[in-house]
DNA sequence: ATGGTAGCACGGCTA
């Protein structure tokens, strides 16, 4: 079984590269992140053309997340239990035993930012839901944009990125909060020692110079984690024409539990 | 060079 997460920046504009990827990768499932799109402009008939049915969430021009999977998912979850701030980051659904939550975590644009609270509050907030989640669900994967780099290891010059946003200890902590919870990061589990990007600003040419960081995650839970045959970083989306920012990451399960 | 690019119901905001 493979499931993947990719933040297209723009479903609308990317919408052709997400369709050949699906052709070409066949996953079964593909979290999707800033499709940017309000609910009643997504392309359910172009998708299912392909072979994918859709669970979507969606706003005008910002945020927007979407799970689309070959087979019909059960237990659906479109925002926060509560409804949710207008912010539409979060949803979720399983496929047999396996849980799959999608996120697109706040950026917090600097750490004087407003944004930057906010975005500690919401993973906070995550923590809680997830907690609650694991427990009706053992297999969960939590994959999605985290805007957090892990560690050192994850951003191409750590020492010039400092304690910047994506990398401040307040947001690796809170993320680590997460992992507490008894998730693993699972590419970072299979490939300890990489030194591999999800994501390349489109600004000061840093695909070109490598210069990135991994912030798309996939979390796994230790019994997805222990039936993981491999995690992949997909470089060669972001290297395509009019490409996301960001690359596909895909985990790939043992099939049966 | 202390910036840059891309996307969005169109132009300041977000990333």
């Amino acid at each position: 079984m493979k499931i993947a997460t990719w933040n297209v920046n723009s479903l609308k504009v990317r919408l052709p590269q997400v369709l050949e990827w699906l052709g070409s990768e066949q996953p079964d499932v593909l979290c999707l992140q800033e499709t940017k799109l309000a609910d009643a402009r997504f392309p359910v008939a172009e998708l299912a053309d392909a072979g994918y049915r859709a669970l979507y969430h969606g706003q005008p021009t910002y945020n927007g997340v979407a799970i689309l999977s070959r087979t019909p998912p059960s237990d659906v979850r479109c925002d926060w239990p509560d409804g949710g701030d207008g912010q539409a980051r979060l949803c979720a659904a399983s496929f047999g035993d396996l849980r799959v939550v999608n996120v697109y975590v706040p950026n917090g644009q600097a750490l004087d930012s407003d944004k930057y609270p906010y975005k500690l509050q919401w993973l906070e907030r995550l923590r809680g839901l997830i907690a609650g989640e694991l427990q009706g669900w053992p297999q969960l994967l939590l994959v999605g944009d985290f805007n957090i780099a892990p560690d050192t290891r994850d951003v191409y010059d750590a020492a010039d990125w400092g304690e910047g946003i994506l990398c401040s200890a307040p947001e690796r902590a809170a993320l680590g909060a997460l992992l507490e919870l008894g998730l693993h990061d699972s590419y970072r589990k299979l490939h300890p020692d990489a030194r591999a990007w999800s994501w390349w600003d489109y600004r000061a040419a840093a695909f070109r110079r490598n210069q990135g960081l991994r912030i798309d995650l996939i979390l796994a839970s230790s019994p997805v984690l222990s039936r993981t045959r491999d995690v992949v970083i997909d470089r060669a989306a972001r290297a395509a024409e009019r490409p996301s920012d960001h690359a596909p990451v895909c985990i790939t399960l043992e099939s049966g539990a």
